[in-house]
DNA sequence: CGACGGATGGGCT
DNA sequence: GCCCATCCGTCGG
């Protein structure tokens, strides 16, 4: 099987299977080369912390099309962050790219990120957009194509964990976080300080 | 290292 | 208007 045809199979599944499958892949573009620790799964109907859980707009159209497209999108009014759409055609499933290791481009990394240090230079969606040079302009590219931002097949991690996803006020708990046990590049979980509390309740007897 | 608050502007009700 | 899938600086331990 040719490793084309390997990327397209790994992004195929129910998106909170694929999004842990995506850690220790690698994303190129411009120069720099990163590699995937820390993702995060985002559904469609069924999900309401999804861009996608109203519906088509304008912004999120790259979500209901194809697997392997980049789908960008605006932060806070300031911040490029990136995800890899998944599932068969419609179904408006995605993986954020939340954080990586720079493991080519250090150089070209760093300039782009005003001097960060290594750990940093793509610890955080934004940030990871931002050594990679990747802005609005990058929604719908093809990631299995030949040109512009790559997306490649590489070796899993030893060990996986999970948990809430950052920053979310709906869905704040189920946990579709993954990330690559003891990386240092891995960003700091943060609550939402608006989501509801913590659903705390022990749920028959854990302790 | 963990916690907190302000900046910031497009997207959507 | 209100809402944010964030970042960065600045606290305190």
């Amino acid at each position: 099987m040719t490793a084309l045809e390997d990327l397209r199979a790994l992004l195929a599944g129910p998106v909170e299977e694929v999004a842990p499958r995506l850690l220790g892949c690698r994303v190129e573009h411009a120069g720099v080369t990163v590699r995937l620790t820390e993702v995060e799964a985002y559904g469609a109907g069924g999900d309401p912390g999804s861009h996608a859980h109203r519906g088509h707009t304008r912004r999120n159209g790259t979500m209901f099309g194809p697997p392997g497209r980049l789908y960008c999108y605006l932060s806070y009014g300031v911040h490029v962050c990136a995800n890899v759409v998944t599932g068969p055609d419609g179904s408006a499933s995605a993986v954020l790219l939340r954080a990586g290791e720079v493991v080519a481009g250090e150089g070209t990394a760093t300039e782009r990120r005003r001097g960060a240090r290594h750990r940093d230079l793509a610890r955080g969606p934004a940030r990871l957009c931002q050594a990679l040079g990747l802005g609005l302009d990058h929604d719908g590219a093809d990631l299995v194509g030949c040109a512009g931002p790559r997306l490649r097949v590489g070796p899993a991690p030893s060990a996986v964990r999970s948990g809430p996803r950052v920053g979310l006020t709906a869905a704040p708990d189920r946990p579709w976080r993954f990330w690559e046990d003891g990386a240092p590049t891995v960003s700091p979980y943060r609550r939402s300080p608006r989501a509801a509390a913590p659903d705390s309740r022990p749920s028959g007897g854990g302790c």
